[in-house]
DNA sequence: CGGCCGGCGGAAATCGTTTTCCGCTCAGCC
DNA sequence: GGCTGAGCGGAAAACGATTTCCGCCGGCCG
């Protein structure tokens, strides 16, 4: 115990502190503290202890400066407001820690203009790598990060593009398997509230895909009313609102996100309609309130948590000089309450 | 147009590269671009015109070393999963951007020892000023962040403590108000589900506030069953459970979070009872599941974003050297349908 | 008309590390 | 016993900015 009756005029210790109180060169003290073989036993021994005794906190901006290398990774997520990202950018810093590295964060609202000039603060900050959500992204954005040197991770997609390499799943083939999963049920009149697909290349894809699955069995586009809401649960009750006063009403929506869902499933709280006897619902990415609403939410899960971590995994391996890679993370459906065999007749 | 027909072979754009092209010295460039007032009108165009056409970038490590000022702050906080916490970082970040300042964040799982080896992380990354959530940390988180001059800022409690400001609301006091408030609806059998109190003032706060609001009342705490659950929607639910086989049945339960109490209406649900006429259940924090969960929580709003934006102003206060500073923010009661008059007779 | 002062801008020190280069020591081998 | 080479550890040069100190130049005042 006992810490330190040092601390004497210098405000902050340094190495040099450490290497003196050592009886060594700063130069082996810095050799000691960064695992470098090449100290003897003894020496390394008095090394450690001296920085111990004396609380050494290395600067990371000399260090930063001299190794160039950062150990600063930045992620630019479009909101913090939704576990969606939250919980990504959770897993992502945990991970991360582990290995000792640090997340900037920084959220663009959806805005990728805004998301161009945090890239620019990103690497102003020397980041080796950066954390994006999907694929679609300002030119300049991505040229100018890699022009910088800094790896691009694109996620919740698994489309590299003009990025380094890519952790999610397919966007479009899920939405496929979510509309042959309503189709099964004998559903034939749909409709869509999807997220808003300017900016959003995910909300398009989901979009899309689910459109595409229904024209292999012989529904048109046109036949499909399509809705576009921000990820917002009142916006999600409004927009079904509208989609239930259609001629002729959907049996079955497809919600680009559960936030949506939940808010679609409220609005037939309010208007008499049953979910699923009336109308089935069904939203994406499983996130707790797809327990929460009545009846609970069909839906596809997104390993979100995980699919940080698998991010975290991927910029150290890019860091270590691996090549980039493709990660695509199986999405499983999970069946509950919101969704059920098309009514009756017409 | 034509931005870049440089990059010629030096990877990365200096400021001596700046200066050359601008044919000026290093030192000129440099006070040009940190807005030294004593550089003439026509050196400063050609400085700022070099700097745009070559798409300059200063290397913010070195800055940080030379000039002592990292334009970093550290958040760390309990969890990115819920709302609760990831809206306030939303906030801080967006505010701080403004300011040029940047977020490293780390989430600590509500564990103080996790929460004291990410301070020592972050003085080691040279931030200026450390945002906490409560006022309750290990002695040496807080001692060490002294001794290396880092600034605290405590948020959700109006506590600084051993911090150096706080931001936030006096969580006994509110607590109090949602008693008085049961009270006045002719609740006597009461019971609580709190988050858990072990590192987590909050959760205390709450907890005693509510209890000792009905102490006054004439209610001793012994008649009121109090269970700690992590907050976590399926714990709610079990909390809930165990709350209603205690006999007397209490006619009001309130939660230490919306989380909570959404779980507790969720268990209403399958045993059959009614809320709110078996049962007031009264949440806290009023996020989106309030309005989610039918019937819709009664609940204390909590202005999550607006404190990170206020965190951020503060920590830009103390940096400009004002002193520390205490703010209060007010809570609003939002009445909705999960509570109403206790049920007549015993 | 000369000296002084103020403002502009350059040279160089500095921040705290890492890392290169090199010299010293000691053991082993011929 | 001397030479060689390995291995340890020190001196000093980076890294890229900021900032101090100082000199130059021109204008103004005496």
């Amino acid at each position: 115990m006992t810490p330190n009756q040092s601390t004497p005029k210098s405000r902050v210790v340094k190495l040099k502190d450490v290497a003196e109180r050592a009886g060594c060169s700063i130069a082996t003290a810095s050799r000691v503290l960064n695992d470098n073989p090449s100290v003897g036993e003894a020496e390394r021994d008095r090394v450690l202890s001296a920085a111990a005794q004396l609380g050494y906190v290395p600067n990371n901006s000399a260090r930063a400066l001299r190794s160039q290398n950062t150990r600063l990774v930045g992620a630019i997520i479009p909101t913090l407001d939704h576990a969606i990202y939250a919980r990504m950018v959770d897993g992502l810093q945990l991970r991360l820690e582990k290995a000792g590295m640090s997340v900037i964060i920084s959220s663009s609202g959806y805005d990728l203009e805004r998301e161009r000039t945090q890239a620019r603060i990103l690497v102003a900050r020397g980041v080796e790598a950066v954390v994006l959500v999907g694929a679609e992204h300002h030119p300049e954005t991505t040229e100018y990060l890699k022009r910088a040197g800094v790896r691009q991770i694109y996620t919740y997609t698994i489309t590299p593009g003009a990025g380094d390499a890519a952790i999610g799943f397919d966007n479009f083939e899920a939405a496929q398997a979510a509309a042959r999963y309503l189709l099964e049920l004998g559903h034939r009149r749909f409709g869509m509230i999807a997220g808003v697909t300017q900016g959003n290349d995910r909300a398009r894809l989901r979009r899309d895909g689910f459109l595409a699955a229904l024209r292999k069995a012989g529904i048109a586009a046109r036949e499909v009313v399509v809705i576009e809401a921000p990820y917002n649960i009142e916006l999600g009750r409004v927009a079904m609102q509208s989609l239930m006063q259609t001629h002729p009403r959907p049996t079955a929506v497809f919600c680009g996100s559960d936030i949506l869902a939940a808010g679609a499933v409220r609005s037939c709280h309010g208007s008499g309609l049953s979910v699923p006897r009336d109308v089935s619902i069904m939203g994406f990415d499983n996130l707790e309130i797809a327990e929460l609403v009545l009846p609970e939410l069909t839906t596809l899960n997104v390993p979100l948590k995980e699919m940080g971590e698998a991010a975290a995994e991927t910029v150290l391996r890019l860091a270590q000089g691996e090549a980039s890679s493709i990660v695509d993370i199986p999405l499983r459906l999970i069946v509950r309450q919101s969704t059920g065999p098309a009514p009756e007749a017409s």
